[in-house]
RNA sequence: GGUCUCUUAGCUCAGCUGGAUAGAGCAACGGUUUUCUAAACCGUAGGUCGAAGGUUCGAGUCCUUCAGGGACUACCA
């Protein structure tokens, strides 16, 4: 049980005797003391005065005199207003670290099988190259699916590859009018970035034929439905469609191209799938789910065929479910792969990880599960998250204003190699090792730097600006890890070591930082419960704060009291612990020097 | 027009279910290396938390209105 929950519980029995009230620990609220203050933790008594019957600074008086004789887990206390500040015996900071520092897996939930989430993410469209939305999007992907296992369930992932549409046809046709064959070997293009150029050049010719139409005197909305390019693009579809073998040769082949591409992102990235699921083979699953849907008279039929649904009593419009020529859109193919995510993973919950740009979709979505009185609805959970914009806006893959991934990522290591190289601390090492620490200390800075931001909001990325290596960053934290690993690889054994309670000392700092170090269960369990990988950042950050001002003033191998001495070594060792499992949490490794 | 969402220091962001004098990092200025890695530490300066009302013992946080951004509102995905 956690020391709030102890605090919690005596405070109840507390006001209990005091006040003759029937309070249990839930109804009590404490809170960690602001730092202007003595004391651990703080109890608000202005809620009780009219119990009490008594001033706030008597009240509180009062409550911590029964305290104290009531419990023995307080050193002291003091009052100031309306405020109780509780002051814990450092013998209880001090055998926490005597029994957390050789605990595997500190601050994890025990595995519990009575959950399992499917955590779909990435969701790729195969016509153009990742940029820096969908490094967002992997990363937070990849990031709440560690959390949730940390918090004992069962996780699975998936990826919903968008590998069909006009949008693919764009760039196929664009490859055969103007691509004279050329492919990944001959131009030596990461086959993702070959497909894309030919959207772009899709895009280009579309636009230059809208100009000319327009030209001879067409409207804008005109000229967009009747530029040859666009008609043609619509005809490879139908064939696409109607599996005309010329057309699915081409679609398989560059598909083939731009996943050899997507994977080499995606093992920088570092994240992986339990399964993929491919649009082509879904997109027509919905179609069973809106007969059903008529049948049960959830959805309605419009003249001209159409099938929708009618959400107005929930505020939400009518929508189109089915096509009036019986293909499916978006949202039917939706229904579709819910039904099938939730059937493949036997899943109670169904994580989409998104944009917020969809919100409106994945209510609707919802809505229409819940009308159709499917088990899984209440399952089905939108992980809205907020865009990456750039100082003049969005980011348009067909306008060329993107950050792309792969061109990123390069810019980081390259960064972290120069950072290493102006410091000098690791001349000599090994090439090899080199390479690989500038892409951890690069990964590093921009794995922290897009997850320490509250994904439901959207964030701002300035390419001007480089992403920083000082302050609160990746490698920042990076660096505290391997600062503590050179103390304890000069330590010698310390799996053995103890140290008596009665003989440390505890310093102000020491204790800041092992209350920080006593918190990391608790920001497990909040990063999971807000599916916030943030929230594991700014904790992090602030254990590696904590630490920093430690390292600078207290000394640990040249410490002459051996429990002093051993007691900081488990500290050490604890807080290296830490910083390894909540930045796995976030998939950033850390390396033993740099 | 309607729905949703955001607005905190020059910049990028924290601020848990309402609690004490609103916090970090960067940028600026100043200090710290004969001692375990200075990608560090310590300090100075910088704010009427978009505006106005309201609820409360107590509001950056909850409610209402307004202003300004953004997204959605497709027989695109």
């Amino acid at each position: 049980m956690m020391i709030q929950d102890i605090i919690k519980e005596q405070l109840a029995s507390t006001l209990n005797k005091l006040y003759n009230t029937t309070l249990t620990a839930q109804d009590i609220a404490i809170e960690q003391t602001s730092e202007d203050f003595e004391g651990d933790f703080t109890f608000v008594v202005f809620p009780y005065l009219k119990t009490s019957r008594k001033n706030p600074e008597h009240t509180a008086l009062e409550i911590g005199n029964e305290l104290s004789v009531q419990t023995e887990i307080f050193s002291t206390f003091n009052v100031v207003k309306g405020f109780l500040n509780l002051v814990i015996k450092d013998e209880f900071w001090l055998n926490f670290i005597a029994q957390s520092a050789n605990t595997r897996n500190f601050g994890f939930a025990l595995p519990n099988s009575a959950e399992a989430v499917l955590v779909e993410y990435s969701s790729p469209n195969t016509n153009k190259p990742l940029h820096l939305g969908h490094i967002r999007n992997n990363l937070l992907g990849f990031s709440v699916a560690e959390i949730l296992k940390a918090n004992g369930h069962k996780v699975f992932t998936c990826n919903l590859v968008n590998d069909r549409g006009i949008h693919i046809c764009k760039s196929m046709l664009a490859w055969m009018r103007y691509g004279n064959g050329e492919t990944p070997q001959s131009s030596e293009l990461k086959g993702d970035h070959l497909v894309g150029k030919y959207y772009v050049i899709f895009d280009k010719h579309y636009k230059q034929e809208i100009a000319a139409l327009i030209e001879q005197g067409l409207s804008e909305e005109e000229a967009k439905k009747k530029a040859p390019i666009m008609l043609e693009a619509q005809d490879l579809l139908l064939k696409w469609e109607q599996n005309h073998h010329e057309t699915i040769a081409v679609w398989k082949m560059m598909n083939e191209w731009v996943y050899a591409g997507f994977e080499k992102t995606y093992a920088k990235l570092g994240v992986q799938f339990d399964k993929y699921y491919y649009e082509s083979n879904t997109y027509l699953l919905g179609k069973e789910i809106v007969q059903e849907g008529l049948n049960n008279k959830v959805f309605y039929q419009k003249d001209d065929q159409s099938v929708w649904i009618d959400l107005s009593a929930e505020g939400l419009d009518q929508k189109l479910v089915l096509r009036g020529d019986g293909t499916s859109v978006y949202i039917t193919q939706d229904l579709g792969t819910a039904e099938l995510k939730f059937a493949d993973f036997n899943c109670n919950r169904s994580i989409y990880v998104v944009g917020n740009e969809q919100d409106y979709h994945f209510k609707v979505l919802q809505k229409i599960a819940q009308r159709l009185g499917k088990s899984y609805a209440d399952g089905i959970f939108h992980l809205s998250y907020g865009m990456v914009e750039l100082p003049e806006g969005k980011m348009k893959s067909r306008e060329g204003t993107v950050v792309d991934a792969d061109d990123l990522i390069a810019d980081m290591e390259e960064t972290a190699a120069e950072t290493t190289k102006a410091l000098g601390k690791m001349d000599g090492e090994n090439e090899a090792d080199l390479q690989t620490l500038y892409h951890t200390i690069g990964m590093g800075a921009l794995k922290y730097f897009l997850l320490k931001v509250d994904p439901k909001k959207k964030m701002m990325f300035n390419p001007a600006e480089s992403i920083d290596f000082q302050g609160n960053t990746g490698p920042f934290i990076q660096y505290t890890h391997a600062r503590i690993k050179s103390i304890l690889r000069n330590a010698g054994t310390i799996e053995s070591l103890t140290f008596a309670t009665d003989k440390v000392q505890l310093s102000a700092i020491e204790k800041r930082l092992l209350i920080k170090l006593y918190q990391y269960p608790l920001a497990v369990k909040e990063a999971g419960k807000d599916m916030s990988p943030g929230i594991i950042c700014n904790y992090v950050f602030e254990l590696a704060k904590a630490y920093s001002s430690f390292y600078h003033d207290h000394q640990v191998l040249n410490e002459q009291n051996a429990d002093q001495r051993a007691f900081r070594l488990l500290t050490c060792k604890l807080t290296a612990q830490v910083i390894h499992s909540g930045f796995k949490l976030l998939g950033i490794t850390v390396p033993e020097k740099m």
